[in-house]
RNA sequence: GGUGGGGUAGCGAAGCGGUCAAACGCAGCAGACUGUAAAUCUGCCCUCUACGAGUUCGAUGGUUCGAAUCCAUCCCCCACCA
């Protein structure tokens, strides 16, 4: 894989899928001088230690980091720990809590195993922002504001939005983007790659690089691909993501829930496919020749292939078609030991773990959901004789087995 | 320091003395349909020992036969002017 490149051919693949790349001619010159000197460029990415669940939204970043590595780089994978402790007052949700010391370090174990699905550990380097921000003093933190205007924060398209609408704005939020600019003089990163959600804050990097007499960094944005729903970009928070971390099932069935249109954009960015191809794919399924369902069913199993198994990925779609297509039951059911004797329907379904409250329960009854051994039960106060084996049915993914203990 | 506006179910947002477990939108769930956990249509969507009962509308006390709605105090948030 290591091949010598020519820079122009390294040049061209390393922009391919950009959104924004500044500057090409920056790169092309930090490219000669590294190679001149025998060495690698050092490719920052960022990420935020508060929800460490990578999924498919940073995969298309992470695909990118791991061409630079595959020529020769160094990703530097920069845990925003410092931050992260802190908190974040923008989004108001509570849920945003400061992350402890242990929360951080739990956290960047479980990245790290996520992101060596896709990175080479030989060529990254993990680092944590806590290493130089915590030890600054306050009068650094004020030098380094000094660096800054408020009219060039406001230039920030979300906040010059939110301060026209007279939205809150906090000062800490002002601060974020010179930590994260600052992160880069301290990684004396040569590149940073972040979403195109991030061009504000890599150009401040830039700039706060070039104030303390560094290179500037280039700065390469990659799209924000739409999570599940199609329409708001892949999120935690908005559960609309596919982790890379989760069952091959699972991963699988909610690739077949993407909508059509949106498959093309997966097959480009996650699974790196050329776009000539993407096009020609696409083509076939307008002109008739491909059915989406077959092309859907071949994301769905190329992407489980790729973060867990081929095994998995043929065995998942199998499953998706029998237990949806045909409506049969899945492999693996939950067993649930209930004692033997008769209880109400709705509260053996609480105690199987397939809704959370009775009235929740009486709801799928009454709209026909639930089955118990394949027979449909309409009758929401009807009282149950537990059997072994018995098998407890509701909607279409709901499902739970019955132990007598 | 001053002025004004707020805190309502997972979120957003109505309600401003009874007909409010609380409109509406989003999210979620189910059914039908389908190639799908897509789209669309329909229904549901606080809890429970469930044709009834219990707890909700920032907190606590109060006025009332009756409060999310009125009063008092408190806590929290926001914008604007200084």
């Amino acid at each position: 894989m290591e091949r010598i490149m020519n820079i122009e051919e390294q040049l061209d693949i390393l922009s391919a899928r950009t959104v924004d790349f500044i500057a090409r001619d920056d790169l092309r010159r930090k490219l000669e001088n590294a190679q001149s000197q025998g060495r690698g460029l050092r490719i920052k990415y960022g990420a935020d230690p508060s929800a460490p669940d990578i999924h498919l939204g940073h995969v298309v970043g992470l695909n990118k980091l791991r061409e630079f590595q595959d020529a020769g780089h160094t990703v530097v994978f920069l845990i925003g720990d410092f931050t992260g402790m802190i908190g974040d007052p923008s989004g108001r949700s509570q849920t945003r809590k400061p992350l402890t010391r242990e929360q951080v370090e739990v956290n960047a174990q479980s990245y790290q195993e996520q992101v060596f699905k896709i990175l080479d550990p030989e060529k990254t380097e993990i680092r944590f922002n806590s290493e130089w921000c915590g030890k600054m003093k306050f009068e650094d933190v004020i030098r380094l504001t000094a660096h800054v205007t408020v009219a060039q924060m406001l230039a920030r398209d979300d906040f010059s939005k939110r301060y026209a609408a007279k939205q809150p704005i906090s000062i800490v939020e002002f601060l974020y983007p010179l930590v994260q600019a600052y992160d880069s003089v301290m990684l004396e990163a040569d590149v940073e790659l972040g979403g195109t959600d991030q061009l504000f804050n890599l150009l401040l990097g830039r700039e706060l690089q070039k104030v303390m007499g560094q290179e500037p960094q280039c700065v390469m944005t990659l799209p924000l691909i739409e999570g599940l729903d199609g329409v708001q970009k892949m999120s935690k928070s908005l559960n609309n993501y596919v982790g890379v971390n989760e069952p091959a099932r699972e991963m699988y069935g909610k690739l077949m829930s993407v909508p059509d249109d949106l498959m093309w954009k997966y097959f480009e960015f996650i699974l790196c496919w050329p776009k000539a191809k993407v096009q020609e794919t696409h083509a076939k399924v307008a002109g008739g020749e491909l059915h989406p369902r077959a092309v859907k069913d071949m994301l769905g199993q190329e992407i489980v292939t790729r973060f867990i198994g081929e095994t998995e990925a043929k065995h998942a779609s199998e499953e998706f078609t029998r237990i949806f297509a045909q409506k049969e039951l899945p492999d693996e059911i939950p067993e649930t030991v209930v004692s033997a004797e008769a209880i109400g329907l709705l509260n053996l379904m609480v105690a199987a773990g397939l809704v959370k409250s009775t009235g929740e329960a009486r709801r799928l009854v009454k709209q026909g959901a639930v089955r118990i051994n394949d027979e449909k039960v309409t009758d929401e106060r009807s009282q149950i004789m537990p059997e072994d084996g018995m098998i407890l049915r509701s909607g279409k993914r709901g499902f739970a087995k019955i132990k007598i203990g």
